[in-house]
DNA sequence: AAAAGTCCCAACCGCCCAAGG
DNA sequence: TCCTTGGGCGGTTGGGACTTT
């Protein structure tokens, strides 16, 4: 027996809400407050309506000083970099822009600010994203509802957005790359996508401002597994005696996210700071390792600074094949 | 001009969590 | 401690608007 519903399905209207309900609910709210109730609401107005559907419409319609749409590239800046650090945590990311609704926002990411970052590029065919024509649909099924995108997603972002700022950056320098002989982090950047027509959907501005900078990340910093402050950065780079300085770091990515990128056999490398939970800040390790197909286990890493109480808090490098 | 395809976004669904009894 | 309830959230969908063929 499942849950209860909030309300009688059967005598609710549903759909776009009319010009007249908007005015009885807005009317209501203004004087009245909510009343700490949404179920309850709807009955007190005369609404022939669902609590929480009251609660959306005027959330991301009625309230006031609601912005809708012109989302400016000071916004797209703020939201690219929020999503990157933890991913797809709406409301999180619409606290961060006054006016803006974690709807509007959801949509505005998943309809054209995403494409716009990452371009519409073909996943390769080993990647597990992609579904081959001759497996039967059980498999497709299973393939595609064990899958997290989001990791994988804001990886590439990163290193799409990181490859614009600066092309000498560690992703475009095999010098400043782990000494992995078969690394091939060029070939990805340049089949991932032309950079020229990459340059010629950023704006100028876009490409003076680095996309982690304008945000304080301080201010969300619950919300993101681990330290990310300015700080920690910085020494955690300063003690890389493998990568060098130009790297940058992605934040917040958790165990299931980092096992998922492992075991996805189009990423061929990938390397990640690992920090003792409650060690001092000098006792950080690194951890690389040429990811190697027959290997889907974290337990072949090494491990510099061997900790029982370990985690990893950031992914500094990865690749696709 | 019409059909097909794509884009966009408001709204819904169902899950999770915290509060309170 | 368990159960119920409402609020909050992210994922998904339906359908109108727009574009392409």
């Amino acid at each position: 027996m499942g849950r209860a519903p909030c309300c009688d399905k059967a005598n609710v209207k549903k759909g776009p809400w009319s010009p007249e309900e908007d005015a009885k609910l807005k009317a209501y709210i203004e004087k009245y407050g909510t009343g700490g109730n949404w179920i309850a609401l709807p009955q007190k107005i005369g609404l022939k309506r669902c609590g929480k559907s009251c609660r959306l419409r005027w959330l991301n319609y009625l309230r006031p000083n609601i912005k809708h749409g012109g989302f400016t590239e000071e916004e797209d800046n703020i939201i690219c970099s929020l999503y990157i650090s933890i991913g797809s945590r709406w409301s999180i990311i619409a606290a961060q822009l006054p006016g803006r609704t974690d709807n509007d926002i959801k949509n505005y990411w998943n309809t054209r600010l995403k494409k716009k970052i990452l371009g519409r590029r073909k996943q390769p065919n080993t990647n597990r994203f992609s579904i081959p024509k001759d497996v039967n649909e059980e498999e497709s099924t299973y393939n595609l509802h064990n899958l997290s995108s989001s990791a994988l997603e804001r990886l590439q972002l990163h290193m799409q957005l990181q490859s614009l700022q600066n092309p000498l950056s560690f992703y475009n320098n095999p010098t400043l790359w782990p000494n992995l002989n078969t690394n091939p982090l060029h070939q990805s950047v340049n089949e991932n996508q032309n950079s020229t027509e990459l340059m010629n959907q950023i704006t100028p501005t876009e490409k003076q401002h680095s996309p982690l900078s304008n945000i304080k990340i301080d201010e969300i910093e619950n919300c993101v597994k681990g330290l990310s402050s300015s700080d920690q950065t910085l020494n955690s780079t300063n003690q890389s005696n493998l990568l060098g300085s130009e790297v940058q770091i992605i934040p917040g990515f958790n165990e299931a996210e980092l096992d998922d990128l492992l075991n996805d056999k189009s990423c061929s490398f990938l390397q990640t700071e690992i920090t003792q939970i409650d060690g001092p800040k000098d006792n950080m390790g690194w951890w690389c390792k040429e990811f190697d197909s027959s290997s889907t286990s974290w337990d072949s890493v090494n491990v510099l600074n061997q900790s029982e109480e370990i985690y990893r808090d950031y992914v500094v490098g990865y690749s696709m094949q």
